[in-house]
DNA sequence: CGCGAGCTTGACGTTGTTCAACTAGAGTGG
DNA sequence: CCACTCTAGTTGAACAACGTCAAGCTCGCG
């Protein structure tokens, strides 16, 4: 059975991200009439690639991954977003069509606003399309670093970067229960799931990580950190 | 001995790149005031990463590649420019910093507009910001293309991408003479120089392609995107 | 108790890198 | 004009990295 949620107004949303910050209240008021609420169960998908872009995202619960079908039924995993981030980014103001899916891992709510309303806030708001551009140019650089650690660096090397990526970017603590399988892990690093396994398990043996099940801890950074330098 | 080249003033470039044709005279005219034009041999460093994003740049003749140098000493291209392409890209208004080098191919003549001009004419014009931001985020998503391909496809696939990102957006015809070496068809494709070179090879026993030096023509369009397709 | 999904492990084959030797052509200096 | 060197390209063989396959395991759930 469908769930219409009474939009929380943007006005006194505590989940406001530093974008809306710079919205005026009129801009926000704008927004509010162009933008409703939607709650996912953990697997379900909230984006499809290939559809039409008509609404950006902004997750307000939960966490999402961001990801492509790629060659051989193998996944993709771009990075994973959790409160207050954006969903949206290529395709805007371009051929407005999605190029990448977005899929719940957790119970997650999330506000779509249309796209038409964005693109007059921009237009109206300078601060704010100057924090349009940070954040696609950011992206872009991202993609970038991603590009030569996943091309360059081996399996031990990716590995670490994917659980420092966890712990620095997602999770903020050296302690987690992780909300990712053994094989999101792998489409994370661009391996097969089993070779993440036995890397975890080597990291494991070597002290680096205790894990059991999904219950992640750092058990010694600088480790973590070299092996990722070291490729 | 240093040459120093009168600028030709933007407004009757002829390499005028289609961003700038939404520039007004006015716009044009300051942009001017604050040009300058370079020239550079083949194999000189434009840009390099790590440095202060002063300038941006937009070429106006010959090929350049946009690189980082990643681990073990290997290089990885992200992609050649041609003229009238813009640099700049990840870093502007965000960190001012270079997240890559920028090293000529062939003899390159470039101008270099200062970020501040830039940042002007972006809050003046909308139409010109939004192109600028189409081309950032169009950016974003070739790299996040490119991350699938590298990371998922095997050699034979990453090298029939390069050889069609060549004729298609390079060279723009399937015979070309290129101007990258065969450690930069590697770079390019994210593998041992070695490697590069036996692909190659086999294409050509293949009959896909013919290349002697740096002479190639594309001979089996069809069979080299299939190759691409099927990874 | 049985079932299924995700996890784990080992054995094996493939893919791709590294190393080392060799070639060809382009410059350089005697 | 001939060594000489230097660089880019080429080739083969050995080796390491990584994926695939197949089997077994664990745990939650009906």
């Amino acid at each position: 059975m469908a769930q219409f949620i009474n939009t929380t107004f943007c006005t006194n949303c505590n989940h406001q991200s530093s974008m809306f910050k710079l919205l005026t209240k009129e801009e926000l008021e704008r927004l509010n009439k162009r933008l409703h609420e939607v709650r996912f169960n953990p697997g379900e998908i909230i984006f499809k690639e290939g559809g039409v872009l008509t609404h950006f995202g902004c997750i307000t619960s939960g966490i999402v991954k961001v990801y492509t079908e790629g060659f051989n039924k193998r996944n993709f995993i771009f990075h994973l977003l959790k409160p207050t981030s954006l969903i949206g980014g290529p395709g805007f103001m371009d051929d407005n069509r999605l190029h990448y899916s977005v899929a719940a891992l957790t119970s997650v709510t999330a506000c779509f606003i249309e796209i038409d309303a964005m693109a007059e806030v921009i237009k109206t708001n300078n601060r704010f399309a100057t924090e349009m551009f940070k954040m696609i140019s950011r992206q872009a650089s991202v993609y970038m670093d991603k590009l030569v650690s996943l091309t360059q660096k081996q399996m031990h090397g990716r590995i670490a970067d994917t659980l420092l990526y966890l712990s620095a970017f997602v999770y903020e603590s050296n302690e987690f229960t992780a909300d990712v399988s053994r094989q999101e892990i792998a489409d994370l690093s661009a391996m097969s799931k089993e070779s993440s396994i036995r890397i975890l398990k080597e990291f494991k043996d070597a002290n680096y990580i205790s894990c059991n099940g999904n219950d992640f801890v750092i058990k010694d950074l600088k480790a973590l950190k070299k092996v990722s330098q070291t490729g």
